[in-house]
Formats: C-alpha cells, structure tokens, sequence
RNA sequence: GCCCCCGUCGUCUAACGGUUAGGACGCGGCCCUUUCAAGGCCGAAACACGAGUUCGAUUCUCGUCGGGGGCACCA
C-alpha cells in the first residue's frame, strides 16, 4: 500500500480562517490515522497580496491548533525540532523546468496579449453572453510576430493548451464522479509576466513532486481540478485522489465571513477556546461517524476520521454548540491544567493572588464545571481578589432584610470561634445557627454569601468560606454588617 | 449569462427501499440544590415541492424551486 500523504496549502494573504483551519484538520487528521504524513506548504505565489505577517498568523494558528506537520526543505529543521514550512517562491527553479518541459512539447506558449487585452475581452463575452474565456489568439503566432513582439519590448505570460473536445471526469472521494466539458476550460495561464507561477501550476507540481496522495481541500477548488487533471496529463504524471469538502457557510447561509464574527483562529484562542475543543467542533462541520458521536478524545478523533463521514451539503457554523464544546473540554482539564490556561485571562485583567489571598488553583477550581470559555474565569474569581463591593442584586434580594445586620453579627463571632475553618464545620455551625434562631436556612445562606462574595451568585457556599479563610471571612462580615446598620446599603 | 455542487428538526447530523425518522447543541418542563452552574429525567421540533420506478419511497430517476461555489497574469 502507497503510504499516505497529504498537504495543507494556504495563501499567505490573511489570517488561517475557520474553513482553512477544517481543511488543514482534515489534512492532518486523515495522514495520522493512516500514519502518513501531513505536509505544510505556503502558496505565496501571489507577490502581491502575500505578507510576513499573514504566514507567521497562519504558523502559529497552526502550531495552536495543535496541527504539526512532519517534513520541510531539506535542512530547514529548527534546532528546537520543527520544520519550516515549504515555500514555493523557493521553488521557482523548480517549477521552471517543468515549463520548459511544457514548451519543449508544444503544450504551452506564450500569449502576449495586456491585461487591457483581456479586459476587452471579457467585456465583449459577457456582452454577447458568451462565457467570460480567453479566445487562444495567441495559440498559434508565428515566429516573425513573436520576434516583433519581443523586439518591441513587449511582456508575455505562458498559457497551457486546453484540449477543445471531450471532457474531464474528476472522481472525488466525496463527490463521486463530476464531469466537465474540455471545450469551456480555457487556456490558463501558468507562468505570470512577472515569471512566477499561478496557483494551478504550482500547485499541481508540487503535489506531485511531494508525492502528495490525497488532496483533500475545499469544495472551492473543485471547478478548478479538471484544469489541473490536464496539467497532470500533459506531464506525464498520475493525479493524486480528490476529495472536496463542502464550504462552511455564517449563520445567513452565505459563506462564512468577517462580517459573522469571529472568523480568524487567533480569534478564538484570544475569546478563550480550548485548541482541542475547536478541533472537536471543526471536525463535526461536514463530517460525522455512523453514531453521530460528537465528543471526541484526541486519540479517538483520529483513529474515527475517514473520507467517507465526510459531507456533501455545506454545513452553517454554529457558535453555540462551539461554546457548550469547549466547556465540555475545560470541565475534564485537570485543574492545574485548567490554571495554566487561564493565566494570560487572568493577566488581562490584572488577578494577582497577593500574599494570604486563595491560591488560583483553588479559586478557580470551585466553579470548574461553570466555565465554558476561558475569558470568563477572570469575572467569576475576582472577588476574591479585590475589595468587598455589593452588587445591587445582592443588596436588593440578600441583604434588604431587616434581620440581616443581627445575622451576619452573629455569624461573625461563631466563625471567629470555629476551632476548625473547613467546609463541613462552618456549614455545621452555620446550619446549628439557624436553627437555634429558628431561621430557615436560605435566610441565613443568602446574607451570608452576598455579605461575604458580595454577589447572589457563586460557588457553593461552604467551600467558598472555606477558601477565602477565617480572617477574610470575618472581617468582611463586619464590614457588611456596618455598611448596613450604618444604612449605606 | 454559462458550468459545477448541494437540499433530513432553528443548527451539526444518523439512516444507505419497509424505523414510532435516531443522536447532539439550543429551547421548554421536572428532579437535585443555599445561589448560579453541572448532572439526571421528560418534552416540543425535520425528510423543500411535483412527477415517475416499486407491493412500498427520506432513501433510486427526472423536473421545479431554493441555497452555495466557480468562470483572474488570486489562491
């Protein structure tokens, strides 16, 4: 069996979105469970539009993602282990002598026509409602014109001559057969003015060339295959397998943009999703196992990826069920886990745990099963961590009663007395209260919790005493108990 | 305009001629409970439409409608 290989190739010309992101997952997923490889290759033919920046945004989506690729140029293995990328503007050497292999055989020429030319062109088909095509006047000039053409200084780019007859069936994994009729392909260009290689050029060689087994991309590049098959044909070569996913449309139904949200992978580290979570959730956009299973381990993920759970029909990204993913993943993080992640939330908005003040661990670790995206652990332990402030909520429904000043009085002087600060003994002390008071419990539960947090809303209770501590606990009880009596709340 | 793809609950999807059309998110209810969550149980919610083929169509064929993608010296 021919070892399986496959290749994520984005374009340097914006951040990795969500859909390069599935196809590069899908890449990744398919070489692991086969234990092949997964290449990564940066189009950057487009000398225009390609940016430093956008290729270190799409490295480190990548690495985040958790996606790691396994091979690049000879000798461009960091010393601290990963390989550099391929790039095909260091290719160009490459890809120039299989033009000439091309021209040698007749089966390209160079076309002289301006981008005026072309615009005029395409004007006129559109026009007369004729496909927008290059007409092949190029095709067959002779030499004298060349040589005039030359003499005159003008620029020419290269075109690959399309068959006129027939058609070309791709036979895509996901799709089936899909045929298309050779005579509305047009002659493409392959080498630019400029001398670099177009996408269907470049593409098609180095998939060969990296012995690609499986291009599996999306659904965009379809219409784009049957040129492609061409090229392989006219090289001599054997296609790789296709297999075209289908697009990832907004909440619309259009095509997922900026204009939905967040599109950017970065973006979502930064909202504070989980890498695995967001992969989990990818994978379940235009795929699926026999069961509909939707979570997934990391092991799991790739030993039950195969191209035939992979869907036809577009699928709508749905930022709700992302959510309630990535909660599921923080609720089974070990806790330390869970509070490294955390850290650069917490850094944000400036949690430091002083001296004498709960540990992160155990701060974050009481509303562990609350969380459903990183950003929101700041804002649900941060009372621990700054000064007693009451919420209104917490003055309005816990605090109105006219009882609560003599309640939490009273609780302040038993706790201060408890010979042991733990959970069960102060809920012990704390319930014996209550009932010698001949309150009900939640009377005395509600003061207690807003006077101490300053919020209705929490941890449970008990434990949330018990790691704020004695003293804390104390001294906020009589402070609350001021404010009250001194009627400021 | 031309070419191609797609069409099951609101969303992601299972089913591969015969099912009470299953699961998940979300939504509603109940339980648990000091609050908010989490968890458990229950519920509402779908085969785009029309012709065929067939004893029988969500499933196969054709058409209609609807959605999407492509038609660059961008990838």
């Amino acid at each position: 069996m021919n070892k399986i290989r496959t290749r994520f190739a984005p374009s340097p010309t914006g951040f990795l979105h969500i859909g390069g992101a599935r196809t590069a997952l899908f890449n990744w997923l398919f070489a692991r469970k086969h234990q092949g490889t997964f290449v990564l290759r940066i189009e950057d033919t487009d000398e225009v539009r390609s940016t430093e920046d956008s290729v270190q945004a799409i490295l480190d989506s990548i690495r985040w993602l958790g996606l790691n690729w396994d091979e690049g140029p000879k000798d461009s293995r960091l010393s601290d282990g990963p390989y550099k990328p391929y790039f095909q503007m260091q290719r160009l050497d490459i890809y120039k002598k299989f033009l000439d292999q091309l021209m040698r055989d007749g089966k390209a020429y160079r076309c002289y026509c301006s981008k005026e030319d072309l615009d005029e062109m395409r004007r006129l088909a559109t026009l007369e409602k004729r496909p927008p095509r290059y007409d092949g006047r190029c095709r067959n000039l002779s030499e004298k014109q060349k040589e005039d053409y030359d003499a005159s200084g003008k620029k020419y780019s290269i075109r690959f001559k399309m068959p006129d007859s027939g058609t070309t069936v791709v036979d895509d994994l996901i799709r089936d057969k899909v045929s298309f009729e050779n005579n509305l392909l047009q002659d493409f260009v392959i080498i630019k003015t400029s001398g670099v290689p177009t996408y269907n050029f470049a593409c098609v060689i180095d998939d060969h060339l990296m012995e690609i087994s499986h291009v599996i991309r999306g659904d965009e590049h379809l219409s784009n295959t049957p040129s492609q098959l061409k090229l392989y044909e006219a090289l001599g070569w054997t296609p790789p397998a296709f297999a075209h996913l289908s697009m990832i449309l907004g909440p619309d139904g259009a095509k997922l943009s900026k204009r939905h949200g967040a599109t950017s992978v970065l973006e979502y580290k930064n909202e504070g999703f989980i890498p695995g979570a967001l992969r989990n959730y990818l994978a379940l956009l235009g795929w699926a196992t026999k069961n509909s299973q939707d979570l997934f381990s990391y092991d799991e993920l790739i030993s039950s990826f195969d191209i035939e759970g992979c869907q036809k029909n577009p699928a709508t990204f749905d930022n709700v069920k992302l959510t309630w993913m990535n909660g599921e993943y923080i609720r089974k993080m070990p806790i330390t886990e869970l509070v490294k992640a955390a850290e650069p939330f917490l850094e944000q908005s400036g949690i430091k745990p002083a001296s004498g003040s709960p540990s992160l661990e155990s701060a974050i670790s009481l509303e562990h099963q609350k969380y459903k995206k990183l950003t929101e652990i700041p804002g649900l332990i941060n009372f621990f961590y700054k000064p007693l402030e009451l919420t209104s909520q917490a003055r309005e429904k816990s605090l109105s009663n006219p009882e609560a000043p003599g309640i939490l009085e009273d609780l302040s002087v038993r706790l201060e007395k408890l010979p042991e600060f733990k959970e069960k003994a102060i809920e012990g002390a704390v319930r014996q209260y209550a009932q010698e008071k001949g309150f009900k419990a939640g009377q005395v539960f509600h003061p207690l919790r807003a006077a101490v947090s300053g919020r209705t809303d929490g941890p449970t209770l008990f434990l949330m005493l018990e790691v704020f501590g004695r003293d804390e606990v104390v001294q906020r009880l009589k402070e609350s108990c001021r404010l009250l009596t001194a009627g400021k709340i």
